[in-house]
DNA sequence: GCATTTGCCTAAAACCTTTAGGCAAATTAG
DNA sequence: CTAATTTGCCTAAAGGTTTTAGGCAAATGC
């Protein structure tokens, strides 16, 4: 019986990279347990069910990318800024498609409210002030980028635009183009 | 020994709405053969799978909301079918949770073609009628407007939007406006 | 060195998935 | 209108996941 070293943080961790592998669909407690060689009643010390497992999995995704944003969002303004942020959740759920799916884990209040879920808007929030946006208009931004980031990858991983032209690099391209330009000009609301 | 009458349309049908009831996530072959108060190996005669089950609830799902499309679509024009369009999708995901989610479910190659994929991407074109794109760029806002519905549905049914002023139908209008403009204003591709 | 805490274990119940084989009801054919 | 066939739901059973309870041994602390 030589003890492994199990701890919460450990079975996040290795979640993610089975997640990675297998998607965050199947990560299960049996599945981690076998990847620890180690009883899967063992891993019940350490995360309450398997809820709470996959709620750490996405916290530790969540700061990933937020940890990225901040990386790239440094001395960056402007249409530099919009794309390098945006760049981040496309590439890290294309190297990461398992934790990218974590990080969209619906999560009850409480793990929301500890989650870098704030940091990401205020993030968007950074990059928008290199646009000249007054509030609440930023905030619509904030969720109108939010909205075109995560849609767009979700539905570029499901395999959306695949199988027809144009590629979707150059779309991705145009996209970015097409959110500076709005956001440059963004329209007071109609009548 | 009754027979009840199953069959794969009559499963996917009340799996939809077991879904609507329970989160997609929860429909099960079990929970479906409860609720037919019928034996679980039952159901294995009209469905291959678990897999099979949720891939028939969402093509049914994609199904229900290209007739939706089809039939706000007609007789509208510019921003008035963006709107429309738009709003097929919100109120879908608000009145079906479920089914929503389903329509979400990664098809599987074969699937996808036998499913209303393509009406949905035609639909998106019809709307860009109204607007002086040419290829390749209607292409890119299909795409675009695809991201952003499907986006901005997914945040603002995963809470991303509540607890936070404005109210997220204002944005939800402004985001509309802010796509009208963009699509009026389509930009060159930059430098 | 001894006591306590901690970590992993065995055991077991509950539920879901899936396959195999059977009998009875519904349908079709003569 | 029977008889043959097909179809629909059943029982049985094996295998996997989740979760709780209780136990022993390793690590830690005094």
């Amino acid at each position: 019986m030589v003890r492994v070293g199990l701890n919460a943080e450990r079975l996040a961790q290795a979640g993610a990279e089975l997640a990675d592998e297998v998607g965050f669909e199947q990560v299960t407690v049996s599945a981690l347990a076998r990847r620890f060689d180690v009883k899967v009643a063992s891993l019940y010390s350490h995360v309450r069910n398997s809820h709470d497992l996959k709620t750490r999995i996405a916290l530790l995704a969540l700061r990933e990318l937020a940890d990225r944003a901040a990386d790239v969002l440094a001395g960056r303004a402007g249409k530099d800024a919009l794309t390098a942020l945006a760049n981040v959740y496309r590439d890290y759920a294309r190297e990461h498609p398992g934790r990218y799916a974590a990080a969209q884990f619906r999560l009850d209040p409480e793990a929301a409210a500890a989650s870098d879920g704030a940091r990401h808007a205020q993030m968007t929030r950074a990059v928008l002030r290199g646009y000249d946006l007054t509030e609440p208009d930023q905030t619509h931004a904030v969720r109108l980028l939010g909205s075109v980031f995560h849609g767009y990858v979700s539905l570029e991983m499901g395999g959306g635009f695949s199988h027809s032209a144009p590629d979707s690099d150059v779309t991705w391209t145009r996209t970015l183009d097409a959110l500076d330009a709005l956001l440059r000009n963004w329209p007071a609301p109609e009548a």
